[in-house]
DNA sequence: TGCTAATCGAGACGGTACGTCAAGTCTTAAG
DNA sequence: CTTAAGACTTGACGTACCGTCTCGATTAGCA
């Protein structure tokens, strides 16, 4: 068995490089926005020659779908017993992701890059929605516990959900706390809109 | 009695250099998007020249702003005497009005703005969601007609209908037609998640 | 016989902004110099449009043509008896009219304009070489009076004196006062150079 | 041993480019004259970027003042035995010097530079008037060979003969030959326009 | 130990667009 | 018909970054 890394004749490239290069990348992002951040910046800003990064990225799309997914993050599937408990603490995390500089910069990438660039919207929204799978863990609990119809598509529940989040949130910043929002929604989809829709 | 309208001395503003330029504006933004939009084009395709247009906008933004603004949009508040059919009709205008290059653009403009210009963004806002009072009646008449509980907030009801909405149309542009999306969340709405939701 | 000065019809020409608008000329030349004068600066000084300008002058150039030709300058032929002390006169004359910063600057301008725009470089000239003809009555005199050679070109004397005063005026601003240099000059001149010059 | 030339870090700049720079501003100051000529323009005509051309100089007059420095003038001494014809070389050089568009340009560029950058001035006279020590050179072997006076200021001479050359060339260009004034200029002031000027 | 080759920092390269300024022309209302 | 005011087109200004390209200096593995 030959080894998977074939290490190549040369200079290695330097990992601190990699490192210095990211970090300028994710705190210029933060500061200053995509639009104004240019290369020349962080390549001062990582103290690092221009060559550097261009060896490494053909793009800025590319440079900052890299820095954004070299973000870990760790999100425990909540289980507190119930619908509410579970997506009260799904709601909590998500508003301290995109509730600061670098989460605001990164929502409108996604949404600027969509229309555009779709490859690259997916990468980033890859990152921004980790959320999702423990999305649907926690009403697929829900469901079973019989908290939730059976014949409903969750998925349907995660498009409703987090769209009047982001349309809430980009739209009224200034208006009441994002979890007393949550709280709303979600009443309103458990109990439904029709004045004739109680089965009986 | 003085006049209410000061005429003010020098060489009056060219209106057709107005409207050159807004309407130079809104091609390129269609053809380009905003980014790769530049003045200096704007201002070449409008055959006026750079001072011309830095007269009336200090900015990119403002510039775009306006030619977006300009645009006139008559949206007549459908009635076809159910919910169902109201909402058809607005959908398939949403679609229309969404669906093209300068409505892909607007979006992407709206959102990407968001966070950092919030002025400039309620302005973009305020022309795309023209259609917002149209439903807004449309829920009031199904709300009076019985159609929807008397007790729910038709404001969060936009919210989850128009966020859905995007959602959908950001990211997932390829899959079922617009239409039938729509369809299936008023459906849902209407009918509730909860399982046990029958009021009283 | 009908009026030699037809009066026009509609509103005469304002003489205070004719003056104005000189009187501007004349003070920018001097502060800033004929290159970095702009016709907005005069007319903003001045308290004109630039129009008003525009419609007298049709060209920088002529602006300041008229400007300068608008300077009275008054040079009585002096007559002291001897080709020194009238040359003294004439030498402190000049003296005065150039060592100004208006002075400089016509100086400067003649000569910039000379292999360029002659016939411009001849109205300059004309105003800054006044003293031409009363030089020209000095030599006249001294040699009527046997003070100079009678076989000799005057006009090349006025050549090589007065080149030789812009010589040194312009490239050794300097150094020794202009009247002793000119002093030295007509000693030269007067005395010749050849070793073996004197007729006998 | 250190090297005396410290090699500095990143990209040495091209030769080529300095070439080109000089030589179109050269070619364009001679076409256009120094006013008309755009850094623009001398960019593109060189095939150069403009930055290339502010990080070498930062104004006009240093480039052109660059330019014009950069230009090679062999001058031999000229020693034909006698005074008038080493002076009838000089002439001839000088004459060709000077009457081409660039020497024209050069002269104008002297004089009206000469009072605002004296600086910038000198530069340029020292190239233009690289004959000056030819000159010197030429009228000091006459005055060993006697054929000028002992005690005569060799300056003074340079001054007169230089000044008329210029006071004619500028203000009549279309007059008599160079050469034939210069002669005249030179018996002038051989012989000495004083009419009782015999010394002793 | 020296050779080879990719990397590093630095920064110059030809370009594009920026936003400003002045040029000379024009269009208004007021005199 | 001229005036002051100011908008018009044009074109150059000097700056900032773009993405590419040299440089001399490292920094590894291979000989």
């Amino acid at each position: 068995m030959n080894q998977p890394v074939k290490s190549l004749p040369g200079r290695p490239r330097s990992a601190e490089a990699d490192q210095a290069i990211l970090q300028a990348t994710l705190d210029l992002l933060a500061e200053a926005g995509y639009q104004s951040m240019s290369i020349e910046a962080i390549a001062a800003r990582a103290g690092v020659g221009k060559t550097t990064i261009y060896r490494r990225y053909t793009s800025k799309e590319e440079l900052v779908a890299d820095a954004l997914g070299s973000l870990k993050q760790e999100l425990p599937i909540p289980d507190t017993g119930t619908l509410w408990g579970d997506i009260e603490i799904l709601t909590e995390h998500a508003t301290k992701t995109i509730l600061t500089p670098l989460g605001r910069q990164t929502l409108a990438l996604i949404i600027s890059t969509a229309s555009s660039n779709p490859q690259f919207a997916k990468v980033y929204w890859k990152k921004y929605m980790q959320p999702r799978s423990a999305f649907f863990a926690v009403l697929k609990r829900a469901q079973e516990r019989g908290e939730i119809k059976e014949n409903v598509d969750i998925e349907l529940i995660y498009d409703l959900m987090s769209g009047s989040f982001w349309h809430s949130f980009i739209f009224k910043p200034e208006s009441e706390p994002v979890a007393d929002h949550v709280r709303r929604v979600l009443s309103l989809l458990l109990e439904g809109i029709g004045a004739c829709s109680n089965p009986k």
